[in-house]
RNA sequence: GGGGGCGUAGCUCAGUUGGUUAGAGCGCCGGCCUGUCACGCCGGAGGUCGCGGGUUCGAGUCCCGUCGCUCCCGCCA
């Protein structure tokens, strides 16, 4: 016999005279005496037993999982329950059975404010939540719709190893050591990136995967050890081609979960004007307070922090601050690495009242200004500009997608000051700047582009370099011998030298998406079993410590053993 | 590596200038109850105030250290 014909939640008036038998949660009881009330709950819902008096009906106590069968009937009048779906009937039940017992909860389901590591440490209870329910149907259902449009187009979906070959470039690699290869190191991939172009190098021409990617950096709201990424490779394309497919992949998750796609093509904006405008190139498009420039008319001036910077900036604030208010917000701006934050009262009898009436600062309205390092102006007052509007409710609640487009393809290293790749060295330069000066590629510009979501970056990806004099050229100009090169990337330089197609491609965070599908604030809430910001897992307790015979055979010893 | 916040009952929290036996709601346990749906009513149990040290006649409260969680900077090709 089947543990039950219907589920809870779908019971309606028009089942009223059927037998059923249903099985799930007892969610909350109302013990009468003579006459027992439960809510019994799966995940599509709740549907109210009717139990006479016995002593099993007595026992019944939160979570237990039971099995019910009974009589649909219809509710009468005043016993309705319009704030239930299936709130018109109820089951008459005759046979209960308890199939699991429940010991009392750590914390209650329908209590919304329950401290997060509590939740975590007993996640398969918080997981019997709507809201998890709902995070992890979403993610699935996204994720669906994206395979969908991938399957749809023609993607082939590839998989490639977990372990890999390590890259001293980039984010710290998960190590794992190899029993029979003592000494030596697997890395956990940080991404496909090099399979994915030698899959385009081997014919697939278009490669896509749900690819998890390992990074041992410092968690974040948006960040994880381990995330999935939405993992895309074309072969014989340019980068609008990419960029289309991306956006139908966006727009697939957003039809898949029922929610109205952005429309069509994504706005783009360049790497320099995003920087300008927005102090950062995941600038949140969705409110103004930009950022404008006052370097030219503060240069001549005698205030002597704003004569001699490199770089002067404000934004304009629709609001008056008092002393406290700004010093609070110098505050944030000292800690994120600004020597001060000025506002336009301090510097105004330096200029003149034609200078001053260019800021525009209008009745009612605050200037901050910023003087340093153009780098440091830019973050600066792009962090303060998503702090003051977040904290005045400035930002409105619409969806903005955008790519930023046209990246500088090199940078300076700020401890060495050597010239190195952006993003990753494998970016193709713009056609029109690839001719550059290996010992000063400051303009070369990248076919790279970043998706942009309401101020959170989803995603990079770019056209990749498919010529291995180039791919050469581009690890001569960050300093990467011949022979380094051949050691670190020997097989995609082999790869390259053997008939490899343009190719470009892209990468998005699955779980950033997907949080903001379901509105959440961060990515832990859409991860069934996350890590918590320590880096440790508070339910398996994972990391733990290994023995030291473990250890011996993987030729490993620690130097600081814990106490 | 650095900065901020939090830590009191199972959960969510209150706890005055340092002062008697540390409280509330929910949950839990027992009793009563045949139309509840946040059921109700009566009774009860439950605390190393994260941990360690210090100041004090006296510390949940003040100081120092430490641990855990969290947000941010660095970091995240």
């Amino acid at each position: 016999m089947a543990w039950r014909d219907v589920m809870c939640g779908e019971l309606r008036a028009a089942d009223a005279g059927r037998r059923v038998t249903v099985a799930g949660w007892v969610d909350t009881r109302r013990d009468h005496g003579g006459l027992v009330f439960i809510d019994l709950r799966d995940h599509t819902g709740k549907i109210q037993l009717v139990l006479k008096e016995s002593d099993t009906a007595h026992e019944l106590r939160n979570e237990f999982v039971v099995q019910a069968e009974g009589e649909v009937v219809a509710r009468e009048g005043g016993a309705v329950n319009p704030n239930l779906a299936t709130g018109e009937v109820e089951i008459q039940v005759d046979e209960l059975r308890i199939l699991s017992r429940s010991t009392p909860l750590p914390f209650q389901l329908d209590d919304e404010n329950v401290d997060e590591n509590t939740r975590l440490r007993y996640r398969w209870l918080d997981m019997r939540t709507d809201r998890m329910q709902r995070n992890l149907r979403i993610s699935h259902t996204a994720v669906a719709g994206m395979r969908r449009t991938m399957d749809d187009l023609g993607f082939v979906d590839v998989w490639t190893p977990s372990m890999t070959r390590g890259t001293p470039e980039g984010a710290r690699d998960f190590l794992v050591p190899v029993r029979l290869q003592p000494g030596k190191f697997f890395a956990l991939a940080q991404s496909p990136q090099l399979f994915k172009q030698l899959c385009m190098v081997g014919g697939i021409d278009r490669y896509y995967q749900i690819a998890t990617c390992w990074r041992d950096e410092d968690l974040r709201a948006d960040r994880q050890f381990e995330f999935r990424q939405l993992d895309l490779e074309m072969a014989f394309v340019e980068q609008q081609e990419v960029l289309d497919v991306m956006e139908a992949a966006v727009v697939g998750a957003f039809e898949a979960v029922g929610k109205t796609p952005p429309s069509r093509p994504f706005p783009q904006i360049a790497y320099d004007e995003a920087m300008l405008r927005f102090g950062s190139d995941k600038p949140d498009m969705r409110f103004g307070m930009e950022i404008q420039d006052a370097t030219e008319i503060t240069r001549g001036s005698e205030f002597g922090v704003f004569k001699n910077a490199p770089s002067v900036r404000y934004i304009v604030v629709p609001k008056t601050f008092s002393r406290s208010e700004h010093e609070r917000l110098e505050g944030f701006a000292k800690e994120w690495g600004a020597k001060g934050l000025a506002m336009l009262s301090q510097i105004s009898k330096f200029l003149s009242e034609a200078e001053l009436a260019s800021f525009g600062v209008a009745e009612g309205e605050t200037a901050f200004f910023v003087a340093d390092e153009q780098e440091m102006v830019e973050k600066v007052l792009g962090l303060l500009r998503l702090e003051v509007a977040g904290e005045l409710g400035l930002i409105p609640e619409t969806d903005v997608f955008h790519w930023v487009v046209d990246f500088p393809l090199f940078k300076r290293d700020e401890e060495t000051g050597a010239w190195t790749f952006m993003h990753h060295p494998f970016t193709a330069p713009a056609p029109g700047t690839d001719g550059w000066d290996e010992s000063n590629p400051a303009g070369v510009r990248g076919q790279h582009y970043d998706l942009v979501w309401n101020g959170w970056e989803l995603g990079s990806g770019s056209i990749r370099i498919h010529d291995v004099d180039m791919q050469q050229r581009v690890f001569r100009t960050m300093g990467l011998g011949e022979e380094e090169q051949r050691d670190k990337f020997g097989f995609l330089l082999e790869a390259l030298a053997m008939g490899a197609p343009p190719h470009g491609g892209f990468a998005m965070g699955i779980d950033r998406f997907c949080a903001r599908l379901a509105g959440e604030p961060d990515i832990r809430q859409m991860n069934a079993f996350p890590k918590v910001s320590s880096g440790s897992d508070p339910l398996t307790g994972a990391p733990t410590p290994y023995t030291d015979a473990a250890l011996k055979e993987l030729g490993i010893r620690l130097v600081d053993p814990p106490a």
